[in-house]
DNA sequence: TAAAAAAAAGGACAAATGTCCTCAAGTGCT
DNA sequence: AGCACTTGAGGACATTTGTCCTTTTTTTTA
């Protein structure tokens, strides 16, 4: 919990006392290799924080084509985010690609503390702030970045990634086919 | 005023008279054509809501070259977000492509909002929410759709945008070049 | 209104990426 | 260990997109 606590000072500052007291609405979930967290058109039942392990989140084009969005990583947060606001069925699917401990907290367990604590309304409102900053900063690199761009920067920012996921995804996530990929690598390689 | 009251009851249950009571911290503010809402460098100062026109955000890249981001029209809310969030020097520049009525609140007024009118705490979360909502929507489509699906998505979803900004503007907004998006006009029109 | 300037269209070739494929290496299962 | 199965690398060619231009159209200004 430690950790999570950290993570939660970095975006409001929340009290001992307070923290303590919301605790008791956060669950720890443990998930194997290839379990999914949240599959497609079910409602994203929890928000999580990442103690260890690796999501893929990915969801199917109209091709039917599994497109990684995001690899979620430890001391991050995790959700079909849309979904678990809105109580919607979820486009998006998050399947652990490594096994994964997380903490979870419910949508009713999260509306509680929104009505019993204030600092939970700055939280909630952080949260979404930062998963707009996240969403804004991705969204630019794919906007702006070549793909041999993309893989280095994916190279210095989540390297474990490159070991964990297959060449499939990682393509998908860097918006190109495996061929290209693969004269990407090609290229770094020499 | 109405059109903005509005707005807000889409997005949280707000009553008259805290409408009412709100009020004295939004005040009207105009621009001409070609007159900038925010400059590179320059702390966002308001978060708008557009009553009419429309407004282009873009940044510049590693090679200066100008990126559009978004065609901000009205019945939306209109910020360089981060950097109003944070209050810290904003890398997007938002400039009106025509002449442009707005509604502002400062900072500060934002924050004296979320203090006096808890409806005000749950809005602030909403607001973060849609940005996201959007932003993960426009990453989708940027990883996802031919230049071609995105040139008809924006002639179908902001038809009026495609007469009032540039063809350079419209091309970045795109992600492609030019002479790819004067082709896609080309192939459209036959 | 005519000249100048700016914006958009489009030609020609180069570069990047995709498609479809085969081959090699690694993985799991019996 | 041996066989099927999966995964990644990379060849050959097609398609798409970019670069660098020139030409055409539109807009601005004297």
């Amino acid at each position: 919990m430690e950790k999570f606590k950290k993570y939660l000072s970095s975006i409001a500052s929340i009290s001992d006392q307070e923290f303590i007291d919301s605790s008791s609405y956060f669950s720890p979930k443990k998930l194997k290799k290839g379990d999914f967290f949240v599959r497609e058109n079910q409602v994203c039942p929890h928000l999580a924080f990442i103690l260890s392990g690796t999501i893929r989140m990915f969801y199917l084009n109209d091709k039917s084509e599994e497109i990684t969005s995001c690899f979620c990583t430890e001391n991050n947060l995790t959700s079909s985010y849309k979904s678990f606001v809105l109580q919607e069925p979820s486009h998006l699917m998050l399947q652990a690609i490594t096994d994964i401990e997380l903490i979870v907290i419910s949508y009713d367990g999260l509306q509680k503390l929104y009505n019993l604590f204030p600092v939970w309304q700055t939280i909630g409102r952080a949260v979404a702030e930062q998963e707009y900053f996240r969403m804004e900063r991705y969204a630019a690199i794919l906007n702006n970045e070549s793909a041999k761009e993309k893989y280095l920067r994916l190279l210095k920012e989540q390297p474990e990634v490159l070991q964990l996921a297959n060449i499939e995804d990682i393509a998908t996530y860097l918006g190109v086919t495996r061929r290209t990929l693969s004269r990407i690598r090609q290229e770094i390689s020499n």
